[in-house]
DNA sequence: CTGCAAGTTGAAGTGAACTTCAGCTCAAGG
DNA sequence: CCTTGAGCTGAAGTTCACTTCAACTTGCAG
């Protein structure tokens, strides 16, 4: 067989054995077990560690993840194809990031000029009014808009 | 006198009164007393909030923001020109990680097309490779390239 | 077969950024 | 004056994304 162990895994993938643990118990990855009950990986999900790392880049919470990766097929693995879906999707969010952050940036340049900061004339700190709209609890730093 | 009062700074800067009271405490902004103990503040301390928020869009940490917060005249009411100095800075990050976004944007549009995901042959994961370095200890989403 | 690095578990700890709570006091309109 | 809403405090709780720990078991090289 050519399955990976956990050590494998976290050297492979930069990711911390801990997390890969935390990560499965999540239900973000998957391992089988050998007879002494160590895990053991397929090849295939180091791209899923992968799709985890990058979409935390973007700023998408470990539930977000999930509900995305579960969409790929859960017996199967995983044909480049269903990748490109998912990865498709997430270029849009990326996109759309960098489309707030874009207007943040010319937004600052703004006010800059103008010295104001002001929090309501500006619609810096509401970007897309929605932040303070989200009443309390604990808010998302770069919230994704959705 | 035109001091408000914390129900007013919650109002216009949308940011919960708890929070207004625990950056008080974490000495990112500052207020005066009235006899009965009651916080009154001054307008500009709208501006130290507004840039916060600002801020914490761009993912800076609180720890960082009160440092470049410093830099600010303590006595004196800031002015026009002070606010100016610290936008640019944060402008600067801001191009830094909407460049970082756009980095990688084009490598996962890359990856769509060959499918692969890889950890390592994409530098996808460890954008520019300081992630996995960082060691144990919890890793910042969307950290900030310095 | 032995030794030891690598793996296992559940529970508890961490840090950031707040919120919630209980028990009070203050301030302003009627 | 009195009521009612706004404000005060310290301590504890919350969520997210993990890490650390202790005590124990596996697996492979020699």
């Amino acid at each position: 067989m050519d399955l990976l162990t956990i050590g494998d895994m976290a050297a492979r993938s930069g990711v911390a054995q801990s997390a890969l643990r935390f990560y499965e118990r999540e239900g973000l990855i998957s391992s089988t077990r050998t007879g002494g009950n160590q895990r053991r990986y397929e090849r295939h999900e180091l791209r899923r560690i992968a799709f985890i790392r990058i979409a935390q880049q973007v700023g998408v919470s470990l539930d977000e993840i999930r509900e995305a990766l579960a969409e790929l097929p859960d017996k199967r693995t995983p044909t480049r194809a269903d990748w490109a879906r998912l990865s498709a999707r997430w270029q849009r969010k990326l996109e759309d990031r960098i489309a707030m952050m874009e207007r943040l940036r010319d937004q600052l340049t703004g006010c800059i000029g103008c010295g104001c900061l002001s929090l309501q004339r500006c619609t810096l700190v509401n970007p897309s009014d929605t932040l303070a709209a989200k009443g309390p609890g604990p808010q998302r730093i770069l919230h994704a808009p959705e």
